[in-house]
DNA sequence: AGCCACAACTAACATATATCAAGTAATTCC
DNA sequence: GGAATTACTTGATATATGTTAGTTGTGGCT
């Protein structure tokens, strides 16, 4: 069950046998059956997550009522509603499962005081931030700069995962185009 | 000259004078004339920086040789070539002053000390990071979910400054429309 | 003043995506 | 296994943005 998340966070920083069992201690698992949420908008986001097994997506309704997916998650990932969780806010988002899930929850006020024990934590999660900061600018340039097309090859590749395991009109969301779109993209490729 | 970026910092954590000297010990002073490259690309990027006064902007060349504007900076902002700087890999960006500026670097590896000295430190740097990737994240989901003049009507009330001081051609550019197009939106809007 | 370079605007046409409507294929559920 | 629901595809038309080209406006310079 740890296995995982260690490996993870060890891959940035070097934990000794009580550090490892003292970051374990910290989390909490998480089971969640397809088409249940996580987090809904109101509640208060206590928890950001790391995905053990299956798969989520985080979505918002507009004002008009339209989902618009900001994210997708499976293995080896992180999910929350971010900006909630970061700024000790409301949710405005829903995180729901797309699959049964399993889930590691780590509490930020106990991560707080974990930082303050060991700030080697506090490393590991600049670092986890810094990177995921990057791979949401490469977001930015392809959403502006690149054609549908593009992007959806690009989603393909770097996702091929997801690609395999979640509805086509999903991607089209999260892609912003319309289903009908994105089924003639594909046409037009293969 | 320090004082907005102390106060910058010290809105984050709080700091002794002693630690206010030592932050300001590992700051550097660059002054960069309009039209002039504080960063080109295969440069390897040590620092980044904070704008004391000044415009500048970051982009790239595609392999048609053309300009995406991937962001702009004013008083009180950072800028570098984030990837390359975090990754300790050589640039891809230029970034190019819009008007005369005066910065302040710090350097990669002097930071990484500051960081095993003053923990907190890390910990202004990781709340940083954080709030700039909360806010790529409301730009990724408006540029993905609104219409382009809903978008750059977002731009004008989030960025009156840079609206003010830079020339249409540029936001255009770094909304990813083509000016002609956003000249057709603010026809329709005023 | 007059010229030049550059930025902004306008118009006509081309292309891409959205919208609306229908039909087909695949899943889910009893 | 069959009905109902959900996902995907296709076609006709509308709308928005890109493209190309030309015009206007502005500021700097000699």
């Amino acid at each position: 069950m740890y296995k995982e998340i260690l490996k993870h966070v060890t891959s940035k920083i070097e934990l000794t046998e009580d550090e490892q069992l003292e970051f374990i201690g910290i989390l909490s698992e998480q089971r969640i059956a397809k088409r249940q949420f996580l987090i809904e908008p109101g509640q208060t986001v206590d928890c950001e997550y790391y995905v053990v097994k299956g798969c989520l997506k985080a979505y918002y309704l507009d004002e008009g009522g339209n989902k618009h997916i900001i994210q997708f998650a499976v293995e080896d990932w992180w999910i929350s509603d971010f900006e909630a969780f970061f700024g000790n806010l409301p949710a405005q988002l829903y995180v729901e499962a797309i699959e049964d899930s399993v889930l590691l929850g780590i509490n930020r006020d106990t991560l707080e005081t974990l930082y303050k024990r060991i700030s080697k934590f506090e490393r590991f999660f600049r670092i986890k931030t810094t990177n995921a900061f990057v791979a949401l600018r490469g977001r930015i340039l392809s959403s502006l700069q690149k054609s549908n097309k593009e992007r959806y090859l690009e989603f393909c590749q770097t996702y091929p995962e997801i690609e395999k395991r979640v509805p086509n009109y999903h991607i089209a969301n999260y892609l912003g185009i319309k289903p009908e779109s994105l089924s003639r993209l594909r046409k037009e490729m293969f």
